[in-house]
DNA sequence: ATAGGGTTAG
């Protein structure tokens, strides 16, 4: 169990919910709570929405529901401007699909659409990602003979940006200006917005001037939206640049515009620089909020120092900032990142017991990496537990979860998260491919073929993962004929062989003896620009080997450097392997002795091919030091050393005997 | 307008 030293500060005694596990007994205790007055009291209701609130807001859908239900049966209904004021509540709530469906309700009761409500309406369908439905709004208001204002406008470039489709947005700004309509701040910023989403940080720069030129001044809103694009595409120097021409411009820098700066500079590895930034918004009274803190936790996790970021969050307590679901979330990742699973899953169930409600990101860390690290169980449970709460996992979360079976071989699991995400429309590339390389890896080649074949059906183009993924599959399966006709296909679907195609293919032919076949390819790979990494010269090196083509291995292994590329620890142990097997093993302890020299420490594997050499050398002596030396750095024998020790039992040598 | 999860193929 995991000790959490800030708990003392922190976490309020709220209502006890631990034990209301279904819907129904949610709401029956609901009727008996007093500060849900909107679900009972009808006349209460009426006042309250009438004239109390200036603008209605709800803090659950139940209430508005029952709020709406109550408010359709008062004589006289209520006008149109407080059904819209309504509707915009629901929106608030993002609560895009419930106002779709009660603004055709309000409709039907008789109100007439004003423009307002026909602006809620389309933004609505924006949310709902159908900016077409949207635009057929705008032709009804058109219709019913009302004024499109710059808000109709401005909302319908914005369903149409955050799409993606953001020259298609800036077509539709351009048709409005045609059209007479000026745009304002917001209309930029939208624009500015959506070209910064769409990773153009650069355009939504040039955007700046525009935006001068036609006495729009950008505020603090552009400003941040820029600067936040900036750093995520790691230009920090270009967005304090533009934070310096802000404040020339005299816009004062706020939160957010240091939040973002900081958490670019933290991204890049500059710490200090956002430290600094830290110190100085402070000089400037601007508190850190839980997203600034946040950033600094996080930057101290990814760098495995738990106890500092734990140190933060008591800070952020004792400066009356809470932590929330996203801190504590970060922690748990950290954890897993660390190989703590164990301790991971029991912060996430101190956040249930503390009623810090772990939502389907911090679900689906623990796991993920539950099932990674073999804790099928435990994370089976964990899936369980997601579920009892309520929690729908999303399309990476199942993700995830399809990869997780197929690690474990589960295949039958695997298909049916599989097939419940066909059912909720959210299949994507990732579960077909995990799914495909998971009948691969369970030698279930004819359904991983039967899974692409079904792709262009649910409108997925295979990607080159998806090809190299059943590249490989077909051949492990001795379908290497298939395979490489495959290969040959890619292109035809839009996809060119990568240096991971070449690789597997190069890998499969080497195995198989097929040299003159692996250089003809790599000569083919050569031609069509792409680079050999050292990953293909390891394959090649050991094939040359495997062929008994020793002088061509080393000396490709000697021109490695003139490649600029450094043998790792997989290259020198190819090339002990290599060496041994020919009998050359002193040549091949020379090469164990350079790579240490060279920086290059040998890992379990190395060890053990080269131990396995003396010991089929009968060179018990130097295979009994090197044992000794393996041992001792934690490292142990694989099966086939093993093996080769019992076999030279008769010795009766104790440090053999020991394995 | 800002913070936390997936890169699956060698």
């Amino acid at each position: 169990m995991i000790m959490a030293p800030w708990r003392s500060f922190q976490l309020q005694p709220q209502r006890a919910l631990g034990t209301i596990q279904s819907p129904t007994l949610l709401l029956f205790t609901n009727c008996f709570h007093s500060s849900n007055p909107g679900s009972t009291a009808t006349q209460k209701d009426s006042l309250f929405f009438r004239f109390k609130f200036k603008s209605a807001s709800f803090k659950h859908l139940d209430d508005a529901l029952a709020s709406f239900n109550n408010i359709i049966h008062m004589h006289p209904l209520p006008s149109r401007v407080e059904f819209n004021r309504f509707l915009s509540a629901l929106v608030k709530m993002k609560q895009h699909h419930t106002a779709v469906s009660l603004s055709k309700t309000i409709e039907l009761l008789g109100i007439p659409h004003d423009i307002y409500s026909l602006n809620i309406l389309i933004n609505c369908f924006c949310h709902l990602h159908v900016v077409n439905f949207g635009f057929s709004i705008l032709g009804k208001v058109l219709k019913f003979g009302l004024e499109p204002d710059i808000v109709t406008f401005t909302t319908l470039i914005n369903g149409l940006s955050v799409k993606g489709q953001i020259y298609e947005a800036v077509d539709f700004f351009d048709d409005m200006v045609a059209g007479g309509y000026q745009p304002n701040l917001h209309t930029y910023n939208v624009i500015v917005n959506g070209f910064c989403k769409f990773g153009k940080a650069n355009v939504a720069v040039g955007l700046l001037k525009e935006m001068v030129e036609r006495g729009c001044e950008p505020n603090v809103v552009t400003y941040n939206a820029i600067i936040d694009a900036l750093c995520k595409n790691k230009l920090v120097v270009e967005a304090l640049d533009l934070f310096s021409q802000m404040i020339q411009r005299g816009v004062e820098p706020d939160l957010v515009t240091y939040n973002c700066l900081i958490h670019g500079l933290c991204n890049l590895g500059r710490q200090n620089q956002a430290l600094a930034l830290l110190k100085k918004m402070v000089g400037q009274n601007i508190s850190p909020d839980v997203f600034t803190f946040s950033i600094f936790i996080n930057t101290l996790c990814k760098k495995g120092l738990v106890s500092d970021a734990q140190s933060i969050i008591k800070i952020m307590v004792q400066r009356g900032v809470e932590p929330n679901v996203v801190i504590y979330s970060t922690l748990v990742h950290c954890l897993c990142y660390l190989g703590k699973g164990k301790e991971a899953l029991a912060l996430l169930n101190e956040m249930v017991r503390q009623n810090m409600s772990p939502n389907v990101l911090t679900f689906n860390i623990v796991i993920d990496t539950l099932f990674k690290d073999g804790m099928v169980l435990e994370g089976q449970e964990v899936v369980n537990m997601m579920v009892e709460r309520g929690i729908k996992p999303d399309a990476i979360a199942y993700n995830s979860l399809i990869d997780a079976y197929c690690l474990h071989g589960q295949m039958n699991k695997a298909r049916e998260v599989f097939n419940l995400m066909v059912t909720d429309g959210i299949v994507d590339i990732f579960s077909y491919n995990n799914l495909i390389n998971g009948y691969c890896k369970s030698k279930k080649i004819d359904e991983a073929k039967k899974l692409f074949d079904d792709m262009p059906q649910k409108g997925l183009v295979p990607d080159s993962v998806t090809f190299n993924i059943l590249i490989k599959g077909l051949w492990e399966a001795g379908r290497t004929r298939t395979a490489k006709e495959l290969f040959k296909n890619m292109c035809y679907h839009g996809q060119q062989p990568n240096i991971i195609t070449f690789s597997i293919l190069l890998h499969g032919l080497c195995k198989q003896g097929d040299l003159d076949e692996a250089l003809t390819l790599f000569k083919a790979m050569e031609k069509s620009h792409l680079e050999p990494d050292l990953v293909i010269y390891n394959i090649l090196i050991n094939g040359m080997f495997k062929a008994g083509k020793i002088i061509d291995a080393k000396e490709l292994f000697s021109r490695l450097s003139e490649k600029g590329l450094q043998p790792n620890v997989y290259t020198y142990t190819v090339m002990i392997k290599g060496l041994c097997n020919q009998g050359l093993i002193d040549k091949a302890h020379n090469v164990f002795r350079e790579m240490q020299e060279g920086g290059c420490l040998p890992d379990g594997c190395c060890y053990n091919v080269i131990i396995q050499g003396f010991l089929r050398h009968k060179d018990v002596p130097r295979a009994r030091k090197l044992i000794k030396e393996m041992v001792g750095k934690g490292f142990s024998a694989d099966a086939t050393t093993a093996e080769l020790v019992v076999h030279l039992l008769h010795n009766g040598d104790l440090t053999l005997r020991k394995l």
